[in-house]
DNA sequence: ACCGTATACCTTGTGTTGCAAGATACCTGG
DNA sequence: CCAGGTATCTTGCAACACAAGGTATACGGT
């Protein structure tokens, strides 16, 4: 029920994090339930593909890197597209969520009939 | 895109809207795009499929009230259940909020690491 | 050596649900 | 009489989050 929420915010918590340096799968998902404090858990089953849809839109892109031991990485780093998609995401969901919150909230201030 | 985004809040702001008495189909839609200032706007082929939901759940309750003149209309009433339902959801998407925008901007203060 | 666990990636199938498009019916104004 | 507004309902589609399963490498314990 709750994961109906996170619909249409994956793409933008995905490209914001990847704005601060490139990271890959697993520690997105670990950086997310930091960051959220446990509010936003994602498995990686629901990551990847996200992670293909957005290659896919050009707004990442991968590199694999061999580590030193374990098995190799994906790294994904935001495109100049990217950036620009992540500000039109971010934009539409502040006004969504104004848009709720005026819902939410009689407002009484607002008495200005169709 | 954007309507991705509508997912899990059309219920909560559907009670929410009957929280303040009983009303029907075409008035809610209008209501909406009136109280979001345009932001929340929804046919009404999006619309009674919810309401179908909401009453199966127990959450609303349906009167058809003939009109003088007109059609009739099906005027929903918010039940005890779903005025539970409703601050659950409320909170729910809150708390969603919250680890969205905890995730949106770096805070810096939160440096507890894992 | 072997097994369990952690890291790390990927794929498939399923279920929810918002939406466009179309249908019906009543009323009003030109 | 017909176009347009009110009002309800149905069908089919497509997006997408998720669980469950699969592969491979490394490491610690017995």
């Amino acid at each position: 029920m709750k994961s109906q929420l996170r619909r249409g915010t994956l793409e933008m918590v995905l490209l914001r994090l990847l704005s601060e340096g490139e990271m890959y799968g697993y520690e997105v998902a670990s950086e997310l339930a930091r960051r959220s404090r446990g509010r936003f858990e994602v498995g990686d089953g629901t990551l990847y593909p996200v992670f293909y849809r957005l290659e896919k839109e050009g707004y990442v892109e991968p590199t694999w890197r061999p580590q030193d031991r374990g098995v190799p990485r994906k790294y994904y780093r935001l495109t100049p597209e990217g950036t620009e998609a992540l500000e039109t995401l971010m934009a539409e969901w502040r006004g969504f969520v104004e848009g709720v919150e005026r819902i939410l909230t009689p407002a009484a201030d607002e008495e200005q009939k169709s």
